[in-house]
RNA sequence: GGCGGCAUCGCCAAGUGGUAAGGCAGAGGUCUGCAAAACCUCCACCCCCAGUUCGAAUCUGGGUGCCGCCUCCA
């Protein structure tokens, strides 16, 4: 059985076949510090959290980058509208990325690497480049001569000539740097410094860097020549990364990636969410304001595979949360019942924790699971395994809270539940009880039993309303009842 | 204009030559207000046209529609 990855190189999927056996190095272009993350980034983030999460599990040690740009127009000009500085602008977004990729249970990356702190392997890399004869200097900028690289175009599947002829004249009007360029497809490798803005001194005068020297400085500076995946959105393909390869390769002669990944944009309406469209939403709004639960926005996300785009809606996200509930109970089945089908580690602390379960490797479930996700991982196939597992969990937890007996046995049961749990931690979705959940003063059991016997009354009385209000009430206290022929009536009360 | 992608049930979404997974929502029944639970049953000829094939959602050609990139963008 062996993983395939879609390459954008290569429009297809390829075997993944790390440069050297069994260790990955991972760089995934984040994002630039000028706001806060929406949900398209939380996109981006969680995908890449999965796939670094299913290449770990598959046994490979993965080493996994991403990047922060702090050095951007964006960031200096909300510097300016705050008067503030870039500096202080990018540490508040970046420690506000960092408590949203916490609650949607992104794992940290290996290394976060920013441009302000690679300044040296940039210059040196402009350097390189300028010595090789792909860049020139013009007044205090440097520009990537995009016509010296032979390669130039194969990411994007664009031809130099076809780019010119359908966009020059928008290009030429909006670029006020076109006439320092040799040519209109040129970009900039290094900016001369603006009055009032922040600059680093260099050989080619006080100034900062462009954008796509960054990531490239980056990843040699963390990964070395070459790496196995570079990942990003699609919406980066072209003319990022292709920047990217043109600036590495050229420098090194090696290849920069062996695959390359591109995540589908989110959308709005069909349309892409973007700062500029104003039709985000930022994940904390999300979360927070409109209340989403962090493991129902994962949900939401990886239920489409990841290349395709992804529209954003509300009945989405409330058909997630639904869908939540379901797994949710699945994964905390053995809290729930371990006690009561006799589990007798559920005291310890390793009890319900991945790291220490044993799952059967060869069941069919897990079969499943990695046929899918080694199908340039397929989340949507993965989840329909774990909402097999998790339904005949709920179902089983159902029987046993009505009618006090499964029909699978003790160790059937348990060996479901940690197949879901375990598959479940690949896809970065858990979840777990509610210690000591706040309510306010349980109920004494008399005065449940005196108000099912009101309740009684009324229904005796067919006073439906007076008999649901009671059931009502009772519910707001997390108690359930379950009406039983021949007028009986049980009561649960409900974990949370 | 160039390059790329997508079109499968009310919604989301798998499936890449052998007769349509799954989630959400829905209908009927065992059940006797409603609710809860279980069990059973029902719920798609896969955008259109033509072709290849014993056989196509899956391959080929041609349409139509939608989206992304070509400017900062996950």
């Amino acid at each position: 059985m062996t993983l395939t990855l879609y390459n954008t190189l290569t429009r297809r999927k390829e075997p993944f076949e790390p440069l050297e056996a069994g260790k990955v190095k991972m760089y995934y272009c984040g994002v630039t510090v000028y706001d806060h993350c929406h949900v398209g980034h939380a996109r981006a983030c969680i995908v890449w959290d999965v796939v670094r999460r299913y290449l770990a599990w598959r046994g490979y040690e993965v080493r996994y980058v991403q990047n922060f740009t702090d050095i951007d127009d964006k960031i200096l000009n909300r510097a300016r509208a705050e008067g503030s500085s870039m500096a202080a602008v990018s540490e508040r977004f970046i420690q506000a990325y960092f408590e949203d990729m916490a609650r949607l249970n992104v794992m940290e990356a290996d290394e976060y690497p920013r441009a302000t702190h690679t300044l040296d392997g940039i210059k040196r890399l402009v350097h390189e480049l300028e010595q090789k004869g792909y860049a020139y200097p013009a007044n205090g900028d440097v520009y990537y001569a995009v016509h010296s690289f032979a390669g130039y175009g194969k990411l994007s599947g664009r031809k130099l000539e076809d780019m010119q002829a359908g966009a020059s004249g928008r290009v030429d009007a909006a670029d006020l740097d076109a006439p320092k360029k040799r040519d209109p497809s040129d970009f900039a490798l290094w900016k001369a410094a603006k009055p009032g803005e922040p600059a680093w001194e260099s050989p080619w005068g006080s100034g900062r860097p462009g954008w796509h020297i960054e990531c490239s400085a980056m990843v040699r500076d963390r990964l070395g020549d070459t790496i196995d995946i570079h990942a990003g959105g699609n919406d980066l393909i072209f003319p990022h990364h292709e920047n990217e390869i043109a600036q590495s390769e050229a420098s090194t002669g090696q290849p920069l990636s062996r695959y390359w990944m591109h995540n589908g944009m989110v959308t709005v309406n069909g349309e892409k969410m973007s700062k500029s469209l104003g039709n985000f939403t930022t994940i904390r709004d999300l979360l927070d304001r409109d209340g989403a639960n962090p493991m129902a926005v994962r949900l939401f996300i990886l239920q489409a595979t990841y290349r395709r785009p992804l529209d954003f809606t509300t009945e989405a996200i409330a058909s997630a949360h639904k869908s939540w509930d379901t797994m949710r109970d699945g994964l905390l089945f053995g809290y729930k019942h371990g006690q009561q089908l006799g589990y007798s580690d559920v005291d310890d602390s390793s009890f319900g924790n991945p790291e220490y379960m044993r799952m059967p490797e060869d069941s069919k479930a897990v079969r499943r699971f990695r046929e899918s996700m080694d199908d340039d991982i397929n989340t949507p196939g993965a989840l329909t395994v774990l909402f097999e597992l998790a339904k005949d969990l709920q179902k089983e937890s159902n029987r046993l809270t009505h009618d006090g007996k499964t029909l699978a046995d003790p160790q059937t049961l348990r060996s479901q539940w940690q197949t879901l749990v375990v598959l479940a931690q690949i896809l970065g979705l858990a979840a777990s009880p509610d210690v000591g959940a706040q309510r306010a003063a349980p109920l004494q059991e008399a005065e449940i039993a005196a108000l099912i016997q009101q309740r009684a009354v009324a229904k005796q009385a067919k006073n439906w309303a007076e008999g649901d209000r009671i059931r009502d009430q009772l519910k707001a206290k997390g108690i359930s009842l379950i009406d039983k022929p021949g007028g009986i009536t049980d009561w649960i009360r409900e974990s949370g």
